[in-house]
RNA sequence: GCCUAGGUGGUGGAACUGGUAGACACGCAGGACUUAAAAUCCUGUUCGCCUUAAAGCGAGUGCGGGUUCGAUUCCCGCCCUAGGUACCA
């Protein structure tokens, strides 16, 4: 029989299913495996190409460790709560629950073409009730803990409150809010309820706290950095100001600095572990106090380079901080009014990225230098961020290059502070050389002036040395329908957890999917939603990130309703030991999923201290995307005449997106084209050779752009093998690269290669038992060796490659030996499985026993040479080869290249200044 | 702007630790088989120069410099592209 992949994929993929192949139990002699992919969010536009790969790799990486003897969890479950089937609600009506369900379905289909080897029976859905219950119930977790900075862990509020009622708050080693009062034991027995509950809130690991939203008035609703273009909402155009608002946020700078550490810990790509160092963004300085002049308050100030305190000549405040309102002087209120109006504007990458503009308005009002207790200037500027540090700093013109430009374009003093510094092209931020004017310090190292300085800051009480770190709590609410509700209510305004035994708090109906006309949350709508009748619940969501910081979890017991997972299956399964996904989550999910994870492990729900043990970035599929070239008239419009692009010069053309899928090696399917729209349909053709050939591009896949690549059709017109095979022979795995269908063909006439090997010419299953040959073994044993290599090291295109020496090296020996092509079956199944399977059987195999049998063992002796083809090189350039025994040593194969005649022909008489020898590698004869 | 990665033939890529640049494919060109097509197989294919041919010469891994007997690989500077930048997931 040929093959036929269509028969043969839909026969095994069938058989997985119908005898649960790859079900795994929580309980093994053998040792275990967790093997995650990053879960996805179920898009209305269905799987393209780029979606499959890292689950190829995955599933690739799951069937050679099955065939290494672990038990390996492999599940696939979906993120999908989300914003796009929110958009589509509002355009069309129809409920989320429906359009995900849909989604999710199509999926499923699209995800079991391909053969994946997931246990399908662990599936989750994070907009599933049954699974946001164990979210909110993490979320109530936190709301009771509080993050106790002495035992380095979160703690329950009980015991937070049992501090405060033995010994007030004095001495209370926590993380909090900087506005706690401090209270004595005997004053807090004394609070109201409501002070009480207002205090602990200011604790709480889920806390309320005022925080920066994209406000979108027309709209009447907050809106993603994604919709907002340019300063305006993406959909309709609105105006977007910058707008305080009470939302709900996570400590999750409690844990810092264990994030920071735990990254020492665990085994992810360098980048990644490098953009969340730099994300965490710790910073070792002091903070300092500024009297204002009339002593009515002072300004704290965070620095790294306390040592330039001498260079301050001005104060920097964001434009939000508390204090500008009060200081701004009556001459300078319209300016500076003015200026906060500008900045509402901006949003905060705006502000970050325009470094060439300098702006900013002087308040009118003076603070004290600490130390010389000169007065400097205090000034508003939107290069300085409320949310980083305390949102105001000392200005060192000298020492900072964006305190440089400020001081030149107001015309403020810059005082140089160091012997060496050269200030007058820029500022210089050298930490070399000796102090000057600088008083306390004048002659000082760095060193000496920074511990020096932090000590009289101490005495003095105005300053102290302080670790600062960039990263910020995360906020926890969102103003949209189609995400976990808070499990809160309010009484007398302040926040009430519901019971644990009312999980799960469901998602109420609503008749639209839209803020009310007061401009809360779309849950507002919802009619008769009270907490026992009565109290109002939360009304705003939670982000698309909460479900998904805790699901390898779930996955571990998906059907418990007791617990989101049992301890026996935690402590079976430990941490995910390998996590393949895209690195755009290195920030945000990734960063999430660790924070909560060591939450549940300082509460002993989980035992790890870092979930993902070891992980790899896929990197991205573009799109390519093909244009055709209309040809305009001497009006610049469009004809209906389409030029080739190779003749498009000569021709007034706009270029339009093609379907790529009418588009074949860049020649354009002329019939299809015409059919593909009415417009077309009488279409002409300026061709070139005869042919149509369309111009390309690499841009991101999108149904916009015309180059969505469906894996369906891909499958229905090669097969699943050999789908998968490509998707790994495209290149390395971390790389971002275009989806070009061009090359597949070369991997499935591997795939037909492959099965002839097995047939005879007039297609019959025909296998010898011979006893294989030196050559046969010897190309065993490579790829053998290789793909287990290559595996281990993630690299799987260059095996796909070698699978392809390999059987064209079988194939010119004419090998059809069972010895041979059985081990080469196992090798190849993680890749191919639909195929092995088949041949598996057809060798007389227990069907369905490929998934489970052993990896052949490498044995080395089949690879051993005694010869090796010397490359020789003059000046570094190879001219020719020679092959030389291997058994020769340095000065042997000198005298051998040397005697040869043809090298002496390129030394043309000259003596060799130098013969360089690397055994088994090159000859390099400098001349 | 900042953080991170990448740039090699017409195309995807290989070269794993500083040692033969372009493996393996696609495409293209030529050929075999076939009534024909599909399928399959064979040969060639980095560019330029020279040559009837064999062979030979020169250049070449984004650009400019450096280290080295030898650099796609290491160092310095620059250009371009992609991802992230805290409410897309």
């Amino acid at each position: 029989m040929d093959y036929q992949f269509k028969t043969i994929e839909k026969k095994w993929q069938q058989f997985w299913a119908s005898n649960q192949t790859f079900k795994v139990n929580n309980t093994s002699d053998k040792p275990k495996y967790y093997v995650l992919d990053m879960f996805p969010y179920p898009s209305g536009a269905g799987l393209h190409v780029g979606h499959p790969l890292g689950y190829i790799a995955s599933d690739v990486f799951s069937r050679y460790k099955r065939l290494r003897g672990y038990n390996v969890l492999h599940p696939m479950g979906y993120d999908s709560f989300g914003l796009p089937a929110e958009q589509y609600a509002i355009q069309t009506g129809q409920h989320p629950a429906i359009t995900t369900e849909t989604n999710i379905k199509r999926y499923r289909e699209q995800l079991d073409n391909i053969g994946f080897s997931f246990d399908w029976s662990r599936e989750i859905r994070t907009s599933d009730p049954s699974y946001y219950k164990w979210t909110q119930w993490i979320f109530m977790q936190l709301f009771n803990s509080f993050y106790n900075t002495d035992s380095d862990k979160a703690e329950s509020v009980d015991q937070l409150i049992w501090i405060f009622e033995t010994k007030g708050s004095k001495g209370i080693e926590a993380v909090c809010d900087e506005d706690v009062l401090e209270f004595t034991a005997e004053e807090w027995h004394h609070f109201s309820e409501e002070q009480k509950e207002t205090e602990l809130l200011k604790y709480r690991l889920a806390y309320l706290r005022e925080s920066t939203v994209n406000w979108c008035p027309a709209l009447g609703t907050v809106l993603a950095n994604d919709e907002v273009k340019d300063g305006v909402s993406e959909r309709g155009g609105y105006p977007v100001i910058q707008k305080k608002m009470m939302q709900w946020s996570m400590r999750i700078t409690a844990y810092a600095e264990r994030l920071l550490q735990g990254l020492d810990t665990v085994d992810w790509p360098e980048p990644l572990v490098e953009m969340q160092r730099n994300w965490i963004g710790k910073s070792i300085g002091a903070s300092v106090k500024f009297a204002l002049a009339d002593g009515s308050d002072s300004i704290e100030v965070f620095t790294t380079r306390v040592d330039t305190i001498y260079g301050v000549s001005f104060l920097v405040l964001a434009p939000e901080h508390d204090l500008v309102p009060i200081i701004t002087t009556n001459v300078q209120r319209a300016q500076v009014e003015n200026y906060i109006e500008q900045t509402k504007k901006k949003s905060e990458r705006d502000r970050m990225a325009d470094t060439k503009t300098v702006t900013g308005a002087f308040t009118g009002s003076y603070a004290m230098h600490p130390l010389t207790g000169k007065q400097v200037p205090i000034w508003i500027a939107d290069y300085v961020l409320a949310g980083y540090g305390t949102g105001a700093v000392m200005a060192v013109p000298s020492g900072d290059q964006r305190d440089y430009l400020f001081a030149k374009q107001f015309h403020l003093p810059i005082i140089k502070i160091l012997d060496i510094q050269e200030i007058d092209e820029e500022a210089d931020s050298r930490k070399e050389g000796v102090y000057i004017n600088s008083e306390l310090i004048n002659g000082l190292s760095y060193q000496e002036a920074v511990s020096k300085l932090v000590s009289v800051l101490e005495e003095r009480g105005i300053g102290k040395a302080k670790v600062n770190y960039r990263m910020r709590d995360a906020i926890f609410g969102r103003q949209r329908y189609w995400g976990e509700p808070v499990p809160v209510y309010f009484k007398d305004g302040l926040p009430k957890l519901i019971k644990e035994n009312e999980l799960p708090l469901l998602l109420p109906e609503v008749d639209k999917y839209l803020p009310t006309e007061s401009g809360e949350p779309p849950l507002g709508r919802a009619t008769n939603w009270k907490y026992q009748g009565g109290y109002e619940y939360e009304l705003s969501t939670m982000p698309g990130w909460a479900g998904s910081s805790w699901y390898w979890y779930r996955y571990m017991d998906s059907h418990n309703s007791e617990a989101f997972a049992s301890k026996e299956a935690i402590d079976y399964w430990q941490a995910v030991d390998l996590y393949i996904g895209g690195s755009e989550h290195a920030t945000g999910h990734l960063l999430y999923s660790r924070f909560w994870n060591k939450f549940l492990k300082d509460i002993g729900k989980v035992k790890e201290e870092e979930p993902f043990q070891k992980l790899i970035n896929q990197g991205m599929i573009q799109g390519r995307s093909n244009f055709v070239y209309r040809v305009l008239d001497e009006h610049g419009a469009g004809t209906n005449t389409f030029v080739s692009l190779g003749l498009k010069d000569q021709y007034k053309t706009t270029a339009l997106h093609v379907d790529v899928n009418i588009v074949n090696n860049d020649i354009l399917h002329l019939e299809k084209f015409r059919l593909s729209r009415p417009e077309y349909a009488e279409a002409k053709f300026i061709l070139e050779d005869g042919k149509y050939v369309c111009g390309h591009e690499v841009e991101k896949m999108s149904k916009s752009k015309f180059n969505v690549v469906n894996p369906d059709d891909i499958i229905e017109q090669y097969g699943a093998d050999t789908l998968r095979m490509y998707e790994m022979f495209l290149g390395p795995l971390e790389q971002s690269k275009p989806w070009n269908t061009n090359g597949i063909e070369g991997v499935h006439k591997f795939l037909r290669k492959f099965w002839r090997l097995f047939h005879d010419a007039s297609s019959n299953f025909s296998v010898s038992d011979e006893i294989p040959t030196k050559a046969e073994l010897k190309s065993l044993h490579k790829i053998i060796r290789k793909v287990e290599d290559d595996i281990e090291r993630f690299s799987f295109n260059t095996s796909v490659s070698s699978f392809m020496i390999c059987v064209n090296e079988l194939t010119d020996l004419r090998c059809n030996k069972r010895a041979i092509l059985q081990d080469l079956v196992i090798v190849l199944s993680p890749y191919a499985p639909h195929i092995c399977e088949e041949l598996w059987v057809l060798l007389g195999n227990e069907p369905g026993s490929l998934s489970y049998t052993s990896y052949p063992v490498f044995n080395p002796d089949y690879l051993i040479e005694d010869e090796f083809e010397y490359p020789i090189s003059f000046n570094g350039k190879m001219r020719l080869k020679l092959n030389l025994s291997l058994s020769l040593e340095g000065i042997e194969i000198e005298q051998a290249v040397l005697a040869n005649e043809d090298v002496q022909r390129y030394l043309d008489g000259k003596t060799p200044k130098k013969v360089i020898v690397v055994k088994g590698k090159i000859v390099n004869i400098v001349v």
